[in-house]
DNA sequence: TTGATTTTCACCTTTTCATGCTATTTTTAA
DNA sequence: TTAAAAATAGCATGAAAAGGTGAAAATCAA
């Protein structure tokens, strides 16, 4: 067995906190190395403390889990920090997930699937229930436009300049870039326009951007 | 309770097909309606069995469980989807994911927790292994820039003027959007130019996309 | 109330872009 | 090998955008 895993807990509810704190404490393998009410102290804590996993409370009065997170895990990136809480609220789910959490329980999950969950999140695994996996794979799946749309049949070239045009430069220096004629640079422009079925650059880029058509 | 859950299976193992095959029936709640070791045949099979969830094969002869997800949810929309796999592997993790599958398992999870897992796919879940989850959050992660970077101090007009900008509108446009005239467009772009450190609409639509001011 | 910022507008110049038409050379596909 | 497509280039014109300068209301903060 390797050495025990540092638990530090943020969680404002005494109760819950207290319970958990007894619970932490039960548990072999496992180590509490502290249990506050509030992050408020956390810059202070937690390059002391050394803690490998963090239970954080999504809601707690100051600083909330949320916000406390990105700064966690600026001071020490490898703790890992399991959310808690108690609605599974779709915006604050990807907020912390952005902001570098590993897990998310819901504090009504059983002392026996928390202290698993420790030990996933502290070997790598990002326990979560399936319901917030599927609302995190749903929105995974709106992201990626799955088909590339149709093919816009843009030759090798015309690719080339739209690459320098979602560069933002301009006709001149897509000129010099690709050592042609600025006239040169216009038709080719002009016959991106008629695939794209757009008039201006900016229409260009945004197709392209959007489309992922480079 | 419910009519039993309607399961196909796609497996081109045999022992692995008929062992699961066996499990399925024994397991009271659920019904087997087909089990396959291709899906050659898919288009014509699963509108007559209605499954609710199918077990699919990530690796088979022909077309492979990631190619046929996609056909299968264009035909039923509502059926889903559970792919067996014997490998984590990343890429194919995110093609299937993409391609329409609500979870994913590894083939060497036990008996007891497949059957948990149709129910919980059944109920709206997305069952993973939590190794699954950590790549999906960790690429999650990638795509959104965090910080939204410095501020650049976008005055209300000049932040709704950037979004007009960002749909591609001329200035004319803008200015009939917003009821004022050309001129004032123009100065309030040229704030906007001056603070994102731009100078032309194309960069600073680029901008605007690339660090989400607007 | 006063100073600062924001929002509004005007005029003028220069540059860049959009588009029409034409045309030669090179490459590719039939 | 011949026709088609792609890449190159030029010229011309009007429209749109960018940059300079200035300034009057309106709003906000001190």
């Amino acid at each position: 067995m390797e050495n025990k895993i540092r638990i530090l807990l943020y969680e404002d509810n005494r109760d819950l906190r207290e319970g958990m704190t007894f619970l932490l404490q039960a548990t072999p393998g496992l180590q509490l190395v502290g249990a506050f009410p509030d992050t408020s102290n956390l810059e202070m804590q937690v390059p002391g403390l050394k803690p490998d996993v963090v239970l954080m409370d999504i809601d707690m009065p100051g600083r909330t889990g949320i916000e406390a997170t990105p700064v966690l895990k600026a001071l020490r990136p490898e703790t890992q920090v399991l959310m808690l809480t108690v609605f599974e609220d779709e915006d604050r789910i990807f907020q912390a997930i952005r902001n570098g959490a590993s897990g998310y329980l819901l504090k009504r999950t059983s002392p026996t699937e928390i202290i698993a969950a420790i030990h996933d999140v502290h070997a790598g695994g990002s326990p979560m229930t399936s319901s917030i996996a599927r609302r995190v794979l749903f929105f995974f799946q709106q992201e990626q436009p799955v088909a590339k749309s149709r093919d816009y049949d843009l030759s090798p070239r015309e690719q080339d300049i739209l690459k320098s045009l979602v560069k933002g430069f301009s006709y001149k220096l897509i000129a010099d870039e690709h050592f042609i004629s600025i006239d040169t640079v216009r038709s080719h422009i002009r016959h991106i326009y008629e695939k794209l079925q757009v008039n201006s650059k900016t229409e260009a880029v945004l197709k392209a951007l959007k489309e992922k058509i480079v």
